[in-house]
RNA sequence: GCUGGUGUGGCGGAAUGGCAGACGCACGGGACUUAAAAUCCCGAGGUGGCAACACCGUGUGGGUUCGACUCCCACCACCAGCACCA
């Protein structure tokens, strides 16, 4: 038989006896949750990015299954988003149909590899029954007061529409090639930003990779200041946030966003209303990309003839409006001060204000001397009236302390992090579960008449006036208010594909409770996730949007955890043999299938493993996995040389435990590469001494079963070692068994190695010393010199340091 | 630009602060073969040397240490993400 019938008569075998399909609960048998992120179901099917995580994180969880833990590993498809969309639309297909066409493809690609799944908890985000929680989680959102529609900002396509960010190329329609520009609009928004501490805070709990923390934090981006009023000379005030009240009595100038409702209530205090009216055209056509740090060159337009008053000194300070401040971003407006901020020195110079010094330490005349450089170091203020001479951090205190007294400020917490744009006008999402009256507002569609399900329509494309598809199907629109039965409208808008993601990982403990989303039992049994992977390009949006969305369901009372993920890993990229990333254009991508039907399954998953450290990319390289391949082959001739015995051979004791020991380790900090390593190793042991016993074969199997499931079973079964390998247990180590009794150690004299000496490990450490000192070549080495130091690192290295 | 990450032989990569280059690929030599493939054995970081051996060597420059790929500081190069792709 070949490697890939031997690979389908597994796959069948396991499916057929439900191999894989877990309970909730299982008597004296603890559980384990393991999660890999479910994948969008593109039409290109599995790529070989999946195949490294999806087969990196089977080995684990097949290992613990043969460790006797209860193993969840459920599976499923995250099918709403643009791209099935853009496919239908140019397919002339319903979205529907192609995404069961492809479900169905990334479905039988999970078989191929022979991932262990329980299938009978697989879920569809675009399933009625799933969608239909969905929904209902988000009106519990809008009853919680955390959904509300708020103006924002949207690209906009005077042909197209609404765009999505990855439809804009350099300011222009990818489909149509006009010029976008942004526009404003009401959009459902929810509150993410009220748990923005907490997703920071509560990351201490996790067991995240550093990285992920370290992400996270800076992109929630806490930051305590302090909220001030300005006056406007004439009437009107406006505030800023800053986390540099110290450098208060430096401002020059202030800047606010162009956009800024503010600038229309002074129209007829701005003398040069035409020059601020052509800067804010300028401005909407740059995307918020473009206008946010990427731009190095900050550009302007003093608001000439208005003034705000300075709150201490009660000067005149000009205003800006500059395009870098967002309106959405904080209060919309910054205080200018050019000599301890560099983007308001460069600004400054630009356009000649003056600037003033205000903290003592360093020379500005030709940069700003920034908070790095000032916090902690003692400097003190300057031309800071009453505040001269306190040191920068007395003065935060004292000046707050005054401005708070005075009644223009207070103390604020700021965040990078916005709250979550959670409007599409798209077809291809959950439709949006709320009703707009014009007597009662936005009220929630009925709970028992979910799910809202996605109309048929004619044309998936957004309309030109920026609405979502379903705007157009009247009979959809109109509805009665549920609250005062007059007639009423539905939200057209859809939701983005992120909202069905945030909480999938829910579902699988119950995919079929058509009562609730889930039962809090099954819940409870399940989280927190023991092991959760996924890209890194989902460190921030993906893993936030789900910790928020968990949040909100455990303050509800729906959820049993406040952290639904105990463990977050992300694997690197795989690369092309060129070292750059797969893709069709660069002609260097590799079918999964195609290195099934040619070399095996087995073979792939080995090599993927073997390919290199998991957290980091890897080129791929067809002589790796023909290497891999000559590996499993190997294995398998070794059914020729076994014998009988069912205890370790001598010859192989040391080898035997020394693999179980690092084979069991690698799995579980996740180091696969260096675990095929290891049982490579091994495999030269046994390819050494020509024989190998039963014992020792059923271990290699055994170690080898998480990588290559489908051959080690075979062999189990040829080998007569049972029926199958389900009931096999996880091999155990010796640590007695690890210790070779002589060993090799350098001997170092003054860090220099001089010798190499066989020692018995089982002398003391004096013993040791004084025999190395015995060997001619360190003997000669320190010889007429007076030892200072003897450093002994046990069966390592000695180094005797001699002067 | 900001944020996160990476940098070790010809190549993929190993190394709780302790003999850098495990394991594998490619390469060279040999065995088997009519021959090739497959398989097996041996060799190998670089430079110099017949050799013993010597010197150099983990992106660059400093530092800490008996000892640094590993820790600290500064820099360079590359990769990824940047909120409506998911």
């Amino acid at each position: 038989m070949n490697y890939q019938d031997i690979e389908k008569k597994w796959q069948r075998i396991w499916e057929d006896e439900k191999r894989f399909e877990v309970k909730n609960k299982v008597e004296g048998k603890k559980n384990k949750y393991i999660l890999i992120e479910f994948p969008y179901p593109s039409g290109k099917g599995l790529h070989m990015g999946h195949c490294r995580s999806y087969t990196a994180i089977d080995a684990y969880a097949r290992k613990q299954r043969l460790e006797g833990y209860n193993v969840m590993f459920p599976f499923g498809t995250d099918a709403y988003g643009l791209e099935a969309e853009r496919t239908a639309i140019k397919e002339h297909k319903k979205p529907q149909d192609i995404v069961a066409r492809n479900i169905k493809t990334f479905q039988n690609q999970v078989r191929a590899i022979g991932m262990s799944i329980d299938w009978s908890r697989t879920i569809n985000t675009c399933d009625e029954d799933y969608y239909k929680w969905t929904q209902w989680q988000f009106i519990q959102f809008f009853k919680a007061g955390l959904a509300e529609k708020r103006e924002t900002t949207v690209n906009y396509c005077p042909n197209c529409g609404v765009l999505a960010n990855e439809e804009v190329e350099d300011g222009t329609c990818c489909q149509c090639h006009s010029e976008t520009t942004q526009k404003a609009k009401a959009q459902w928004v929810l509150k993410m930003t009220e748990y923005a501490e907490r997703l920071a805070d509560d990351l201490k709990d996790t067991d995240f990779m550093e990285h992920i923390k370290t992400s996270q934090i800076n992109w929630i981006g806490k930051s305590e200041g302090v909220e001030v009023d300005f006056d406007i000379v004439g009437g009107g005030k406006f505030s800023i946030f800053t986390t540099c009240i110290e450098t208060i009595c430096g401002i020059t100038f202030m800047v606010v966003a162009p956009e800024s409702n503010l600038v229309d209530s002074l129209k007829d205090r701005i003398q040069n209303w035409n020059e601020v009216e052509n800067y804010r055209r300028e401005t909407a056509k740059k995307s918020e990309f473009d206008r946010s740090e990427m731009n190095k060159d900050k550009s302007g337009v003093k608001l000439e003839g208005v003034y705000a008053v300075h709150p201490l000194s009660g000067k005149k300070v000009p205003i800006f409006i500059g395009d870098f401040v967002l309106a959405g971003y904080g209060t919309g407006a910054v205080m200018a001060v050019p000599t301890h901020d560099q983007r308001d020195f460069e600004f400054a110079q630009k356009y000649n204000i003056d600037m003033i010094q205000v903290i003592d330490g360093a020379d500005v005349s030709k940069c700003a001397f920034e908070k790095h450089d000032y916090l902690g170091n003692g400097c003190k203020l300057i031309n800071s009236g009453e505040f001269d001479g306190l040191t920068v951090e007395e003065a935060k205190a004292a000046i707050t302390d005054k401005l708070v007294k005075m009644g223009v400020a207070r103390k604020k917490l700021n965040f990078k992090m916005r709250d979550w744009v959670f409007s599409r006008q798209r077809y291809w999402g959950e439709p949006i579960p709320m009703v707009y009256c014009e007597t009662c507002g936005w009220v929630p569609v009925p709970e028992d008449q979910l799910p809202v399900k996605l109309p048929d329509v004619e044309s998936y494309e957004p309309t030109k006036d920026g609405e979502s598809p379903l705007s157009l199907i009247t009979d959809w629109v109109k509805t009665t208010c549920p609250h005062c039965g007059k007639p009423a409208k539905r939200e057209t808008d859809t939701m983005p594909g992120w909202a069905g993601s945030s909480w999938y990982f829910m579902r699988y403990c119950d995919a079929h409770n058509d009562k609730e989303f889930a039962s809090r039992e099954a819940l409870s049994s399940w989280l927190p996730i023991d092991l959760y992977n996924g890209g890194n390009e989902h460190t921030t949006r993906h893993l936030l949007y789900a910790r928020f969305w968990n949040k909100f369901l455990y303050d509800q009372g729906l959820s049993p955890v406040s952290e639904p993920f105990a463990r977050r890993i992300s694997q690197g990229l795989i690369l092309g043999s060129d070292g750059k990333k797969m893709s069709k254009s660069a002609g260097n991508g590799v079918d999964p299938l195609e290195v099934i039907a040619k070399y095996s399954a087995d073979a792939l998953r080995v090599w993927m493993s073997f390919i290199g450290d998991y957290f980091e990319s890897a080129s791929w390289s067809d002589e790796g996995l023909k290497a891999c391949y000559k590996f499993i082959n190997k294995i398998v001739s070794f059914k020729d040389m076994l014998v009988e015995g069912e205890e370790y051979s001598k010859e192989l004791e040391v080898a035997m435990h020394s693999a179980i020991k690092k084979v069991s380790q690698d799995i579980d900090n996740i180091k696969f590469n260096t675990a095929i390593s290891a049982l490579m190793i091994l495999s030269n042991e046994v390819a050494k001494v020509k024989k190998i016993n039963h014992a020792e074969y059923k271990t290699l199997l055994t170690l080898l079963n998480p990588f290559a499931p489908h051959i080690t079973e075979e062999l189990w079964v040829e080998c007569g070692f049972g029926a199958s390998m389900k009931d096999v247990q996880w091999p155990k180590y010796d640590e007695k068994k690890l210790v070779k009794s002589e060993v090799e150690i350098a001997v170092q004299v003054n860090s220099k190695i001089v010798a190499r000496v066989n020692i018995n490990t089982q002398l003391k450490q004096d013993e040791i010393l004084a025999e190395i000192k015995a060997n001619e070549n360190v003997a000669k080495a320190i010889e007429g010199k007076t030892i200072v130091k003897e450093i002994y690192v046990p069966g390592r290295i000695a180094n005797i340091i001699a002067k």
